[in-house]
RNA sequence: GGGGGAGUGGCGGAACGGCAGACGCAGCGGACUUAAAAUCCGCCGGGGGCGACCCCAUGUGGGUUCGAAUCCCACCUCCCCCA
């Protein structure tokens, strides 16, 4: 069989018919076997198909569930279909059709490129969101957390995506765009559902420590759900409205010197007076106008109008302006901020703009204290004196700028200054860790608060009379660049200027003062989060119907279980209106209908669930895919679930996996499931980019709607490469960009295998690149993927005719053959090192070791050839090689195994057999090349039995002529021994 | 601005306290061939030496250690997420 041609589509269409006819993949439930569930996120069938980079997904996860298989476990790998929702409803649009056609076309093409490059799926199990038997029970899970109290509807301004036409969840938002279209987002004011997610905030972040999950992902879904704690201050308007604020830092009360509401805020209109209505109204619209991440921006000026109400700081009685402002949200908190503008970066700049007084109430932790001085209003010496007390200053202009760290540099300056200070027209300012104005005539006024503010800027007017247009101390100050880092700063520090708190130690002032505000009424402690409520009602067509009723009489009513599923009417027209209603709104065979408690003429509701609920179950439907009398059979799920190892791109981080979490909760504390978690552990799979031609874009050219999604560089096109061809290289602009389809880069498996095969494409996208990281696609690396292949091949035909499955009788390990030992070793390390880099997620070490243990094959072939004295011994050794290398090749490129499992004569399939035991002691070496180096530097290698004691390899190392060499002249004065690695002596 | 991750030959990467560069790609040389492809064998970080060998080298600068690509600190650069 030596020269047997390596077809590979033969052989992969051969074994891929005979793993469908032996039903191979299929998962049984009753076995007394471990079970192991290995998961890909479903996806949504585009028109596009699959690339090259979305089998780096399911690669993987194929070969670990192949390696699960032959390690004796029962494996359930199923995969289905993500079809409902605004991805499959927009591309059908696009197209001009209707999903119900595209979605099951694309389907068909996504399974078919599966079944090509050979991922074993229990396709048995198939699931698809879009089918009436699936989502009658994603209604189900809606009435569930109706009825648990987790489904509401309420007003709300919500995300709305005018390309897509229709509201987007929070975490659909991305940088203030559409997460599909990237359209920017407006606020509008329509009933929607929520899932009140933020009941299951706490347990979301705690049990994220008792999963397996990559650090990044587990850190993004703490900071999305953004805890923080704080306290709750009651404050007061001079009417006596309550106005409730959330703080995280009740420590800096004392320096509240204005209140901000978010133009939103109930209270806005009843706290306006009237000279101030007109502006307001102006303001009011104005924020409506922007989008979040506007209104969030730092970089943006901020803006503001002032009510015309004072409000009462409960822990001073001092009376502080109202103002509204676009940078508080009604979304975060309670919509009313305190303001401290000495320690928040955004009040202090909204403080500045607007004239507020800025009192600082923390000291600084740094010490840090600057003081600038014009040299003609000290005396003589005034420099000569700060250096004998070892004051850091600069001259230069006429200015001393005086740089201090500490009370006590800041106290001996202060004497200087005021002894130094001449001239009474003039004032000295020390700002930072101490605030005060020193006068001649005065001597130093403290800045710490509100009246010596007054009185200070008073002596200065007197003083300066050009700096009438100074309303705050902080404005005049605000003006010395060489202030700057010195006026605001936002760390915990003791407590200053806060009447009797003054004085309290940073450390446990927040608790200090959450304490005393409990203890006297004014206020509570209160945890705070980011996470907002999931939004679930899509004004579209393509999703599953909210399965309530609104009754005029009963008002909302749940759909009867036993009437589900409502069913999503079969029409031609579904786009959506645009109008902030569902299509279905127009139906009216579907709207209308009898309630069903008493049964008046009623109406459905019309909106639909977003992908996100389809996608919040599926791992549990394909434990009983076909069962009808419930979303997933409870025992089954306790058996297979939670999904042992989840592997998908990490754009879901803080959506699906956020939801599928949340859910599996809420089924958990109805008792549904034994488990808190869906997912064990959770991999990510990297990129994979294709290098792209582009060109700049023209003068007033726009993109065309193909290009959509991942389009950061605005003004870069992608080329094809024929387009590429026709322009001059320097207008080429070559890029690492994702494949997509609007970047026209795409590489599909279906060229791949049909040039180079599936099993080739397998390797490679193993063997590129660690796992988790991003590949840069190459052609040439197919290739080198594909010589493996052939190598292989050759090898193994080559030796086919001489393979002797009774090997076993004839092999030894005692034997010491030169061939047999080394090449025995070799293949046991590998069976070592393959198993255990599959286990971690490591496949381009495990595609190297085999192709390590190749090599050595190659090597040891001639000695083995006909007609050379071979021993017996050798030529087991090699069968053992053999026979192990294509089991060890069969998770990865199970065609090319198959084919050869049978070319030696084996019945049945690799995927069958149990995979390779290595011996410990045959794949320990025993001899080792081990480093005699001299202060830390390699002065020899020597070769000593592997169990050599330190003595033995001590006195080999002092005796090796090199090392002696290098320690003429030199003690030894030390000598540190690895065994098995080095000796190293350390000698001077 | 905050959080997470990463910087190693011409390239992808390996080693993750103990011989830096496994394995592969590209390149170079040889064998086979009329020739090419394919295949097989060899070389392949930089500098020096005829040579056995020697020196330098893992983004930059410090530190810990007998020993640092690996651990710690600072800085620079890039990627991702949240602002």
């Amino acid at each position: 069989m030596a020269d047997r041609k390596y077809d590979f589509t033969q052989i992969e269409r051969k074994w891929q018919a005979r793993w469908k006819e032996a039903d191979l993949f299929r998962t049984l439930d009753t076995t007394d076997k471990p079970k192991f569930y290995g998961l890909d996120f479903f996806p949504y069938p585009s028109g596009a198909g699959l690339s090259v980079g979305h089998c780096r997904n399911y690669i993987p996860t194929d070969v670990a569930c192949r390696y699960k298989r032959m390690k004796g476990f029962n494996v359930l790998h199923p995969m289905g279909w993500d079809a409902f929702g605004l991805p499959a409803e927009n591309e059908a649009i696009k197209q001009r059709s209707h999903p119900k056609r595209t979605v099951p076309q694309y389907i068909a093409n996504y399974k078919r490129q599966m079944d090509l490059i050979g991922i074993g799926y229990d396709w048995s199990r198939e699931i698809n969101s879009s089918s009436p038997d699936y989502y009658k029970w994603t209604q189900w899970f809606f009435l569930l957390l109706y009825k648990r109290g987790l489904a509401y509807r309420a007003m709300s301004p919500a995300n709305w995506c005018p390309s897509c036409a229709t509201v987007l969840a929070n975490e659909e938002v991305k940088d203030g765009k559409c997460w599909r279209c990237s359209s920017f987002i407006e606020k509008r004011d329509l009933p929607q559902w929520f899932f009140k997610i933020t009941n299951y905030a706490d347990r979301l972040i705690d049990d994220l420590d008792t999963i397996d999950w990559p650090e990044s992902i587990k850190s993004m879904q703490r900071n999305w759900i953004g805890r923080s704690e704080g306290a709750e201050v009651v404050f007061t308007s001079e009417h006596g409205d309550e106005i409730v604020v959330y703080t995280t830092r009740p420590d800096t009360l004392w320096g509240a010197t204005f209140m901000v509401l978010a133009p939103e805020h109930p209270l806005v209109d009843k706290l306006t007076t009237p000279d101030r209505r007109t502006e307001v109204e102006e303001y009011k619209k104005l924020a409506q106008r922007e989008t979040a991440i506007e209104r969030q921006s730092t970089e943006k000026e901020k803006t503001g109008v002032f009510i015309g109400s004072y409000a009462i700081n409960p822990v001073n009685d001092r009376r502080i302006p109202i103002w509204i402002s676009d940078y508080v949200m009604m979304g975060y908190g309670t919509g009313a901020i305190m303001s401290v503008p000495a320690h928040d970066e955004r009040d202090f700049e909204f403080a500045l703009k607007f004239g507020i007084p800025i009192i600082p109430v923390i000291d600084r932790i740094d010490g840090l204290a600057k003081s600038r001085v014009f040299d003609e209003i000290v005396e003589e010496g005034f420099a000569e004196e700060l250096g004998g007390a070892g004051i850091e200053f600069e001259y230069r202009d006429s200015f001393f700028y005086i740089t201090l760290r500490g009370d006590e540099q800041i106290d001996r300056y202060m004497d200087i200054a005021c002894g130094y200070l001449s001239n009474n027209e003039a004032w000295i300012e020390i700002v930072g860790k101490r605030w005060a104005f020193i006068f001649a005539n005065r001597g130093v006024v403290p800045f710490d608060s509100h009246e010596s503010e007054r009185e200070i800027l008073s002596m200065i007017r007197e003083r300066a009379p050009s700096l009438d247009d100074i309303r705050t101390l902080m404005e005049l100050l605000a003006r010395e660049p060489f202030y700057r880092d010195a006026l605001f700063h936002a760390e915990y520090g003791d407590m200053i200027n806060s009447g009797e708190f003054s004085g309290t130690p940073g450390a446990t002032a927040k608790r200090q003062v959450t304490e005393w505000l409990e203890k006297t009424g004014r206020g509570k402690f209160a945890v705070n989060y980011k996470l907002r409520d999931w939004l679930i009602s899509r004004q579209r067509y393509w999703g599953a119907p909210i399965p309530i009723i609104h009754c005029p009489k009963c008002g909302e009513v749940p759909v009867p279980e036993e009437d589900l599923p409502v069913l999503l009417p079969d029409v031609e027209h579904y786009e959506p209106t645009g109008s902030g209603e569902s299509p279905l709104a127009a139906i009216p065979e579907f709207v209308n209908v009898a309630c069903p408690t008493c049964g008046s003429a009623a109406r459905r509701e019309t909106d639909t669930m977003g992908g996100f609920a389809c996608s919040s179950w599926y791992f549990l439907r394909y434990v009983s895919p076909h069962l009808d009398t419930a979303p997933f059979d409870k025992d089954l799920a306790a058996y297979w679930l939670p999904v042992d190892l989840y592997v998908g791109g990490a754009e879901h981080a803080v959506m699906h996996l956020l939801y599928a979490r949340f859910w599996t909760k809420v089924l958990y504390d109805a008792g549904l499931v034994p488990f808190v978690e869906p997912f064990a552990k959770l991999m990510n799979q990297g990129m994979v980019l294709a290098y792209t031609p582009h060109r700049t874009m023209e003068a007033g050219e726009t993109l065309d709607e193909e290009a959509d999604e991942d389009e950061t560089e605005r003004d870069l096109i992608a080329l094809t490469p024929e387009e590429a061809e026709k322009l001059p290289s320097d207008k080429i602009i070559w890029k690492w960009v994702k494949m997509s389809k609007s970047k026209r880069n795409v590489v599909t498996p279906d060229a791949m295998a049909e040039q180079y095969g599936a099993d080739a494409l397998r390797t490679y996208e193993l063997f590129v690149a660690p796992f988790e990281d991003t590949v840069q696609w190459s052609e040439e690396g197919m290739k080198g993927a594909y010589r493996f292949m052939g190598r292989v091949w050759r090898l193994v035909n080559d030796w086919a005719d001489r393979f002797n499955p009774e090997w076993r009788s004839s092999i030894s390990n005692s034997v010491d053959d030169p061939i047999a030992k080394p090449l025995r070793r070799k293949t046991h390390q590998t069976i070592r090192k393959v198993g255990e880099d599959i286990e971690q997620f490591a496949f381009n070490t495990a595609v190297a070791a085999l192709m390590e243990l190749v090599n050595e094959m190659y090597a040891a072939l001639p000695e083995l050839a006909e007609g050379r004295s071979a021993s017996e011994a050798s030529c087991a050794a090699m069968d053992e090689a053999v026979e192990n290398l294509v089991l060890l090749l069969s998770p990865m490129v199970p065609h090319i195994a198959d084919e050869l499992w049978e070319t030696l004569g084996k019945r049945g399939f690799t995927l069958e057999q149990p995979w390779p035991e290595y011996d410990p002691d045959v794949a320990k070496a025993d001899e080792v090349e081990i480093v005699a180096q001299v202060n830390g530097k390699v002065r020899d290698r020597m070769v000593v039995p592997a169990d050599a004691d330190e003595e033995t390899l001590k006195s080999a190392a002092l005796s090796s002529e090199r090392v002696r060499a290098d320690l003429v002249g030199k003690t030894v004065k030390k000598v540190i021994v690895v065994k098995g690695k080095l000796v190293n002596i350390v000698a001077g």
